[in-house]
DNA sequence: ACACTTTCAAGTGGATACACTTTGCGATAC
DNA sequence: GTATCGCAAAGTGTATCCACTTGAAAGTGT
């Protein structure tokens, strides 16, 4: 019946085509990006990474090509793909940015949620609560990031969801970084709680303005964590190579 | 001396190799994908359009990746790239998100404009004011956009502005064809110099506010103008194949 | 020893080849 | 007449091939 029986692919054999190797391909790149596997204006070697990945270039420069377009790499004529650097400018710009997002978001949050959605909401924030302790940097961050998409989520915006996730992936980074420098790990679920009181009121200036506030904290002295970042990427504990 | 002598290419022949194809490519593919020249929902050829462009596959497809991460279009495994249809909630979704981001600009330039800056904007606005009479819809809203770059280039806000290009030439359209159906078409100047004015000033908070009625005022009705918009792409005027 | 060319390996960019999937259409069975 | 199967054309996804560019190292002349 299954015309790709063959495909089990036991052994090594020719690894089976007609997988979905487009998309699990541009998902490790796209993490390794982030992660800044790739050294922030380093070079990405095409050809390495297609060995690595045992795949032909093509697949890989397919990913490449929707990383440059998501900011993560530049494409230089005839040199190829560069990771970003690492550009204070950017990343304050990236800061301010998010700001501006997240203070939408919570005026259109206060308009649009329904109840349940704030239900789930606080259901996400006490679970959050509870296991925070046991978390890492990495951990919390990602649990921070849930917390505020779920509120663009609720706000009804499918576009500034979608940014705000790429902004979050292009940021992360940096703010594990500074999270794991000053453990100031605590102040942030406070705050969560008293905006999500303010939205299920439906104090849309009262939330949007402690939402204001969450965020310009978070910005803290970038040029000092991006300095801890570099640190971090060049002699990182995984720094396999 | 010249190794590529026999690339000069008089007749037909195999077309200089080694040119900057790839951008070529994809700045024609990305204006084709704004000015929908694919029909919404459609599905792009790969094939056909190479063919149009008297080049291979490979750099169509390098162009449409970016595309998808540009969201304007979609891939669908093993059936091809589609461009995105014109989803109200999207569209409403990015009047939004630029409203946002235009607050905000105009926040920061009150902040950080240097006086040329103004300068050069106000001098902007007046050629704009003049030459205006004569102007297609087409020509006003990119005269806009260029306006409202101008603030977010003078917010010092790199990321900010590079996400205002890519949402105004998605919404582009849209745009165009709101502004042809009911010529309010004087309103826009006006309200320009009226921000200009409070931000030369550093008024801030006036600006800001300004802004942001100049911005939802734009909005409208959403729906109305997407069935109009898509009267155009199916009957328009230029719609060749 | 120093500058200038030559050569060459590594690597990108584009074209082509090929395997697989999808889909429309026609033939066959009912 | 209708439904189903199967086949073939069209098209995507990946691999491979080839031309050209770049950069660096070796060689040459002064």
């Amino acid at each position: 019946m299954d015309k790709r029986a063959d495909n089990s692919n036991p052994g090594e054999g020719p690894r089976s085509r007609t997988a979905d190797t487009g998309l699990r391909v541009y998902d490790i790149l796209r993490q390794q990006a982030i992660e800044y596997g790739f050294r922030p204006g380093e070079r990405v070697n095409e050809v390495k990474l297609a060995a690595e990945l045992e795949v032909s270039r093509t697949p890989v420069r397919a990913a490449l090509n929707r990383l440059v377009s998501e900011g993560l790499l530049t494409l230089v004529p005839n040199k190829g793909f560069y990771r970003q650097p690492i550009d204070i400018d950017a990343i304050r710009s990236l800061f301010e940015l998010r700001g501006a997002i997240e203070t939408m978001s919570v005026r259109l949050f206060c308009e649009r949620a329904t109840e349940s959605d704030i239900e789930a909401l606080q259901r996400q924030w006490r679970d959050f609560l509870e296991k925070r302790p046991e978390l890492a940097a990495r951990q919390i961050v990602e649990h921070d990031e849930e917390f505020h998409e779920a509120i663009a989520r609720g706000s009804r915006n499918s576009e500034a969801l979608r940014l705000l996730r790429d902004i979050n992936s292009r940021i992360r980074f940096l703010r594990v970084v500074a999270l794991e420098r000053d453990n100031c790990k605590t102040v942030t679920s406070v705050e969560h709680g008293q905006i999500l009181a303010e939205m299920q009121k439906r104090n849309t200036e009262a939330a949007v303005s402690l939402m204001s506030r969450h965020i310009s904290l978070m910005l803290g002295d970038v040029t000092e964590i991006a300095r801890e970042a570099v640190v971090r990427i060049y002699l990182g504990e995984d720094a396999i190579a």
